[in-house]
DNA sequence: CTGTTGAAAGGACAGGTGTCTCCAATTATG
DNA sequence: CATAATTGGAGACACCTGTCCTTTCAACAG
């Protein structure tokens, strides 16, 4: 086992005796790392790779509720809060995670306070950012939400000027709406000028309309 | 300082030494308690009465996130991510919280490990109600959310036919909506025999019907 | 008692948004 | 190359929902 990745990104050393008692789980594209409902059987240490959160609703829709980068932990809610499984987890990319199963963290780690100082950054880091996009979801029409979510990824990605839009698809469940209804405000400002847009490739050639459009939201 | 509450609601008991670095923080109904963008000062702990969290977006809408009674911790988010006070925190009634002032839980109690797991489970709960109602909110539309509003409370508190709405108002804001469209969803009620509706009081005379609306949505 | 004020409910309307469907473009297949 | 299959875009429509405004009714002051 390897821990050189997990200590850089967690800053956390395990004990040598727990070490061995770790496993490293890997998962290819698509993947499913979790599955709504089940049991959950331990927590997981992104280390490598991408996954997203989504929930499938009753009446079939879905919804991204998170898209996850390094440094990222999975099953804390579940294990402190006794429950299922809570949504479903997917490789976006090929990932690895270290794993730490519940009954090494019960016996070994629940009272080592800086281990549980990593879940305590990692869920409230999660509140956050879930209390702010449902708050986004909730009050700002679509055409705003769309303009806000450039902007976050804007800003989080130096200055490329083109959107690798991942998928018009995605993008639309991620902030709650359709495709169709992306294409209708995308068509409109591709038409006034504010963006460039060939198939899946958006260019913004208006930053400030863009700005403008956002209303200062931010999913971030 | 009584601490005999706190330790029936939290279940867990202050050292001697830190006792007296507490304080006891009271608030009359509708008195602020949190306001957004300041700089949080320690944890508040929830020891009698109701408050509610709300966040008023820059365009003058209001989204009630959650309504809160004990057990319930305040400033745990803030003091993680470094972060200013996300929302506002209002009494909803006359309120007592016990306060540790952020230096004293830095020095004393951060590695105090099952001070940490209080917290560890009150950020588990309310990053899981998060999540539910973020998805509720994006997902269904109102009339399912009413009824499944219903089906909550009413789950939640024996067996009263009876709904004490406090004020359609505030129900609206909760489930992200105006009065005006409850008034709609609820003429059409008991216009069907659902209800029986008699201003801020709603008896449901058909619960069979509420539950088919909510869909099998809860808030909880 | 009467006029004023304010709150609650509902009518009318318009904009936002999802669904369904069709058309065009592109890719795969033979 | 020609045809079938797939995909993306957009038109049409309907419904959900918020805003604005009118009506009604109750409380209240003069």
């Amino acid at each position: 086992m390897n821990l050189e990745k997990f200590y850089k990104i967690y800053n956390y050393q395990f004990r040598n005796d727990i070490i061995s008692k770790l496993q490293l789980k890997t998962y290819k594209e698509n993947e499913c790392i979790l599955k709504t409902g089940d049991e959950i059987d331990g927590l997981y240490f992104l280390i490598e790779g991408k996954y997203y959160v989504s929930s499938l609703e009753i009446t079939g829709k879905e919804l991204l509720l998170r898209y996850s980068k390094k440094p990222s932990i999975l099953g804390d809610i579940e294990i402190f809060e006794q429950c299922k499984i809570q949504s479903n987890c997917i490789a976006a990319e090929n990932c690895e995670f270290i794993f730490v199963p519940l009954h090494i963290y019960n016996n070994y780690l629940k009272s080592d306070s800086s281990f549980t100082h990593l879940l305590l950054k990692e869920m409230a880091y999660k509140l956050k950012t879930c209390t702010i996009s449902s708050r986004v979801n909730a009050l700002s029409p679509v055409s705003v939400r769309l303009a806000a979510y450039y902007c976050t990824i804007e800003s989080s990605r130096a200055n490329s000027e083109y959107i690798t839009t991942n998928n018009l698809d995605e993008i639309a469940s991620l902030i709650g709406t359709t495709k169709r209804h992306l294409n209708r405000i995308l068509k409109q400002w591709n038409e006034e000028g504010t963006i460039h847009r060939e198939g899946d490739k958006v260019q913004v050639l208006n930053w400030g309309k863009v700005k403008l459009y956002s209303n200062d939201v931010r999913f971030e």
